[in-house]
DNA sequence: TATTATACTGTATATATATTCAGTATTTTT
DNA sequence: AAAAATACTGAATATATATACAGTATAATA
């Protein structure tokens, strides 16, 4: 991120003075307007600045298609944590597209930390208490015990089952719910990977 | 408020989405890609129905002028709940001898506000995923419907069951355990209070 | 010293976009 | 039974908007 200008540090604030406001980002005349321009290029120009630069991206042919580039120099503090949809094929990583929205939540909410809330599709934890459209709170770690509540991909599918070790190289993932079969997972043949373990459950009703 | 119809809600959620991956609001056009629509006027009249529902704002002859309302009918700061132990006898009030901590919470974080969280003991409401020791937002109210889950004072005993109303007079309070009895509440013989309905759920593991 | 970046005005235009109008059909409410 | 709301297709259009082009001027680099 190179340096800013004062002139292209006051167009910045204008965006998101704009966004807070309106909930939208401005156009160029708006820009023009809110700072004294009298030229629409001027907003241009000062825009391609920012976008050389890193502050900003514009989405070219879009209206208003300004989007202020998130700073990751200073932390997310006031812990807006993303909902991620349990897709049967895929991860539920934490690409934008599979982000169905936020919930602002407290760091230190649950026992652990945790990164995201995932929303759960199916009954096969339904004994575990946990029903379909309910939300874990998800910790991406690989280190799980047995008896932990996983977030397991096998075969480019999430599933939530407890995690059972019965020997070095059998792993058993086990749904609570007896309409469920278990599955052994052989780690020398199948590909498993552990997403983190569940640390929490939120619902909404 | 109104109550918002079931494309309506695709369509809000369609605008949240994408404001969360681009950071700026669709247009008709993209609403339409988005769901499916073919013609612009489906997402125009859907947001027509949105706005006088009072779920977005429209701003006239402003492309992409589309932002959610904040549903600020309560402030959006995080407030103190108190947790409140589900003791068999006497009532969760918010007197101070009950509480047994405070948690930290958005205001709005559950779709409807809430007043405390209770501490379930028991698994009579096992199948509808309420486990022991799991918190129970509730909401102080009298105004339920069949189906919810409320708070019920009955003989100086709190529990929390399902809501049905037989008749005028007969009230069954419903566990969700097969191994649990159906409270028949005769409310010209039984003192029952309705403490509350439970607005959501949260455990910590 | 030449070049690039910054910082504007001013005009023009292709197109992105909101928005109206004309229909059709089903469901819900009055 | 009538009216209103919901849920669309399809076409047309005024305008909101991005964006290119032509200048001018100063400061910072190379």
């Amino acid at each position: 991120m190179k340096e800013i200008t004062s002139q292209q540090q006051r167009v910045l604030d204008c965006i998101q003075i704009y966004l807070n406001k309106t909930g939208f980002p401005p156009t160029r005349a708006d820009i023009c307007k809110e700072l004294g321009f009298k030229s629409p290029n001027s907003a241009e120009t000062h825009l391609r600045a920012l976008e050389k630069k890193g502050f900003i991206s514009i989405e070219s042919g879009t209206s208003r298609g300004i989007s202020i580039t998130n700073n990751k120099e200073y932390p997310t503090n006031d812990g807006e944590y993303p909902v991620i949809g349990l897709v049967a094929a895929g991860s539920p990583t934490l690409a934008e597209e599979n982000i169905e929205k936020t919930i602002n939540c407290p760091n230190s909410f649950f026992e652990s930390s945790f990164d995201y809330f995932l929303k759960v599709k199916g009954l096969s934890m339904k004994d575990a208490g946990i029903m379909e459209d309910d939300l874990i709170a998800v910790k991406k770690t690989t280190d799980v015990k047995n008896g932990d509540i996983v977030i397991a991909r096998l075969d480019n599918e999430v599933t939530v089952k407890f995690f059972k070790r019965k020997s070095p190289k059998i792993i058993e993932l086990e749904p609570a719910n007896e309409k469920f079969q278990n599955i052994v997972v052989n780690l020398e043949q199948d590909e498993l990977y552990i997403e983190g373990k569940s640390v929490g459950l939120l619902r909404k009703n």
